[in-house]
DNA sequence: CAGTGGTCTAGACCACCAA
DNA sequence: TGGTGGTCTAGACCACTGC
């Protein structure tokens, strides 16, 4: 019974004494598995060895590798299906078709059909300050920057910018935005090997101005909700800025709280 | 080892024979506990009794009241605290000082001090069509309409019509929403006994109207987030309908995905 | 049928809190 | 020091999937 599990770079010497830093067996375990996944072992889709196999590899119990399991499911990292296996979590195929668009129809809250999608640009630029800043990189760095609509059911609903870290999406282009299947984090995940796992968003009411409302089919002035969105890979490391603009006439935003 | 626990009216005949309406030991403890405490058998703040004396009491091991009572912390029903007890969750002191509010100050994130809450109206109403369908009661029956202004540090920021169930909010006075301390969904728990669980919100972006812009000192056009909160209270039974409108210029509606 | 995740138990020990 | 929740184990059995 190992009372701590050997690895890599495990010491973090906590500067505050205070801080005993006493880290329950499951959380390494969950630990060493987030690694795994961060480098790969398993791929999207794919399923994970079984808690058997895992507590074996790690020398403890199955119901501590189950707890660890446990929490990667909770953060949605992880999928588990009985009497088959735990499987890498991923954008396609995945019964919810868009996992961080909260935007719906207001009537029905069913699939209509897919979104159209129409790229308008997609070029490689420089970071403004601002976008350098939040996707922690620094201003002047290679982003890859997409402008695009949405429509549903012909009617253009979202108008969105979108920023990627030039590195990690090397060779991105209009036409694999546009004609990609499925979500386009689905192409991230298939075409960069890039997970987004988390996101935040700050949403606001804004007024449409000329060029926007043109796009979206409004008239300048008509109000539209701002979603700006950061998503994040594994360790909490954004990998994606995304700007929106989504019209809610017929759509709204949803979100449960608990 | 008891397979089945009694209870006062457990049979479900589910009308699916495919069904096999399994349900798994903790899952009914959690039940008994959630009946517990909806009954009021322990009170908003206090604790309930600890995993020996619940797994006594329902004859079954300890692991299995710790995993029903995972559930209910998980759902926020209920809070651990280790080496103290477990305890009936509660929206007035909770370090979060609003449970259900996603709105923040742009910079800081930080509690600028609490809201100056001014009630325009408060009075009993017979329930339009629309409020009564959203509320599960019937067109004309009573409801307690409530309009408000919410302002922060000065500024008027909210503006928002509640409505609540007669019946359960006899003698709600405006004095009441305009007096108490602490969140109102605090006082709905000391003064009437409801316990707000969880809530949905439909959110959008309108343009602001005369009355509307005047009472939060903007201009009329002026966009604003619309944000309609349906909450609930045990067993899934709505009890408030919010409707309001949010200044968005210095403060936005955050969100986390995951 | 074998293999997987899911449930349930019983007991040991640890970390935290209050008196 | 005793009580609480938190961790960890080992083993048994159940439910679901696919061969």
């Amino acid at each position: 019974m190992p009372s701590s599990i050997p690895s890599t770079a495990e010491s973090v010497p906590a500067a505050d004494p205070a801080t005993p830093a006493f880290s329950p067996l499951y959380q390494q375990i969950k630990g060493l598995i987030l690694q795994s996944l961060q480098a790969g072992e398993w791929k999207p889709g794919e399923s994970i060895p079984s808690e058997m196999e895992l507590a074996a590899r790690f020398r403890v119990s199955q119901g501590t590798v189950r707890k660890a399991i446990d929490e990667l499911a909770a953060e949605n990292l992880v999928v588990r299906r009985q009497g088959k296996g735990t499987f890498v979590a991923t954008h396609a195929e995945q019964h919810v078709r868009y996992r961080f668009l909260k935007l719906v129809p207001d009537t029905g809250e069913r699939e209509e059909g897919r979104a159209e999608r129409a790229v308008l640009e997609c070029r490689r630029v420089r970071a403004s300050a601002d976008v350098a800043r939040t996707l922690q990189l620094r201003t002047g760095d290679s982003v890859v920057q997409v402008r695009r609509v949405l429509s549903f059911g012909g009617v253009p609903t979202i108008l969105e910018d979108i920023w990627l870290p030039g590195n990690a999406f090397k060779g991105l282009t209009a036409e694999q935005m546009a004609g990609h299947q499925g979500p386009t984090y689905a192409l991230f995940e298939l075409a960069f090997g890039v997970r987004m796992v988390r996101a935040e968003e700050k949403i606001r009411a804004v007024a449409a101005d000329g060029p926007q409302a043109a796009l979206l089919a409004l008239t300048p002035g008509a109000p539209l909700l701002s979603v700006e969105r950061l998503s994040y890979t594994y360790n909490d490391v954004p990998m994606e800025l995304r700007r929106g603009l989504y019209r809610t006439d017929s759509h709204h935003y949803r979100n449960d709280l608990s």
